[in-house]
DNA sequence: CAAAGGTATGAACATATGTTCATGTAAAAA
DNA sequence: TTTTTACATGAACATATGTTCATACCTTTG
């Protein structure tokens, strides 16, 4: 049997946990994991959200590693980094939901 | 390539992730990986915890499904229900975090 | 049936998180 | 060099979440 895991190990996944646990990050991951990058503004426009919201997410998530970002002329591209996150969601694609 | 995630499917999948997505959580999901089954009294002890707050996170736990329960004479004992819980816990294992 | 052990629950509070809005900044185009 | 395009940022606010505390509930034991 595998060892338990420690306090520090629990609050590093619980950490990346909550960085990924907001339905509009989920589809910011979902969507750059079918594509390589992507601007600002064709994320913005694929999850139709306003321009101000996705750029909070996509900075907190770059922040805390899950993203990265390069600019290229006027537009800035974000990609994957952290190759858990997809892996993750990947998992839950069927997952049963209770509903109350 | 597989189809894009739902909204529907995001927002589930999101709403898993932040049931589990809490240090305490991890904790107890980890230890009902361990372990067929636990009472609430054992969980609170090797977590380290109080009891009362032990109990609310388990409530929790069960409410969205994650944990199921059954009372034994005096003590309840809880035991995982969603098989993916501990999938992605170990698909963090060993992930990597940005400290800031 | 009273006491004790084991667990649940609700209210109150503190803190964290998400959203909007107004504005700032960098690069390209006119 | 002004305008426009693309994006970032900070403050303010609203809402959600986590914790504590007091107390209630159910089962077994004496």
């Amino acid at each position: 049997m595998e060892e338990q895991l420690d306090n520090e190990r629990v609050e590093k996944i619980a950490f990346v946990l909550k960085t990924i646990a907001h339905p509009m990050r989920v589809g910011i991951i979902d969507l750059l994991s079918r594509n390589e990058k992507m601007s600002v503004n064709d994320i913005t426009a694929y999850l139709g959200l306003e321009q101000s919201l996705t750029s909070h997410h996509l900075a907190n998530l770059k922040m805390k590693g899950v993203l990265g970002s390069k600019r290229d002329g006027k537009n800035i591209f974000y990609f994957l980094k952290m190759k858990e996150a997809p892996e993750i969601i990947k998992i839950l694609e069927d997952v049963k939901v209770n509903v109350f």
